[in-house]
DNA sequence: CGGCCCTAATTT
DNA sequence: AAATTAGGGCCG
């Protein structure tokens, strides 16, 4: 078991008692390996070599970082057996994906770094990465900028048995990816959810939103347990434009 | 155009 | 291992 607390240095949400509140943290089991970092806290799944989530709250103050660093993938030091690799994305023909983005963390040089760890990283479809996925990260900081923050997670989905595998050490390439957002409204939460099919994907963020039930279902696991059940349950595209 | 998502080759 | 350089495409 992990004991979670906020290392982002970011105001958390307090809730209905006054104590601190990981919006962004799903319901998650003890067994999972479980990191936290700078800028995201993330389940590593040893046998995909993937995250099976990512979460994370993006502020406001942090998408007006101004920190310069490339990026510099690497293996994560605080996970035991971390056995993804450049090796296994190069000439592989897929992306080394960012699940929370590089760009989301120019307010700490150390963040970045971190951002760069296997632990945040899935293999993805070029055109997708660049394009669908790049559009919903980029409506992910102007909510950002809007509320003040938003709590996000996201990650792989598999659908078939059999899908494919890249590198000498076989890491798992996803069928789709989910992204779901809460933001901080005038009468509570909203939430809402993105599935993405992990190839060439390039349209709007608006053509891949569902509810955040829908990806529940497709993930097996509560992703805002902290929020009502009926936040999650409809969205209004207006709210997310 | 700058910013963002990257790749690969080269140098130190 | 890290930094630098060069290249590609899309978006607002």
């Amino acid at each position: 078991m992990v004991v979670l607390f906020c290392a982002c240095g970011a105001a958390p949400y307090r809730g209905e008692e006054g104590q601190s509140v990981r919006v962004e943290l799903p319901q998650y089991s003890p067994d999972e390996d479980i990191v936290e970092h700078m800028g995201y806290t993330a389940s590593y799944n040893h046998t995909t070599l993937c995250p099976d989530w990512v979460a994370w709250e993006l502020t406001a103050e942090e998408c007006r970082g101004t920190n310069e660093q490339g990026r510099q993938f690497s293996r994560d030091p605080d996970i035991e057996f971390p056995k993804a690799s450049r090796e296994d994305y190069s000439n592989s023909g897929w992306d080394k994906g960012h699940m929370a983005p590089h760009a989301e963390m120019k307010w700490s040089l150390q963040a970045m770094a971190e951002s760069d760890y296997f632990t945040n990283i899935c293999p993805q479809d070029k055109v997708m990465n660049a394009q669908a996925w790049r559009k919903i990260e980029d409506l992910t900081r102007r909510l950002a900028l809007r509320h003040g923050a938003v709590y996000v997670i996201c990650g792989p989905v598999y659908d078939s048995v059999e899908h494919r595998h890249i590198g000498p050490a076989c890491v798992h390439v996803p069928d789709r990816f989910f992204k779901a957002l809460a933001v901080r409204g005038g009468e509570g939460f909203n939430a809402v959810g993105f599935l993405v099919e992990n190839n060439r994907q390039t349209g709007s963020p608006r053509s891949y939103a569902v509810t955040v039930d829908s990806v529940e279902a497709v993930v097996g696991r509560n992703l805002f347990p902290q929020l009502p059940e009926a936040v999650e349950a409809a969205f209004d595209w207006n709210d997310w434009k």
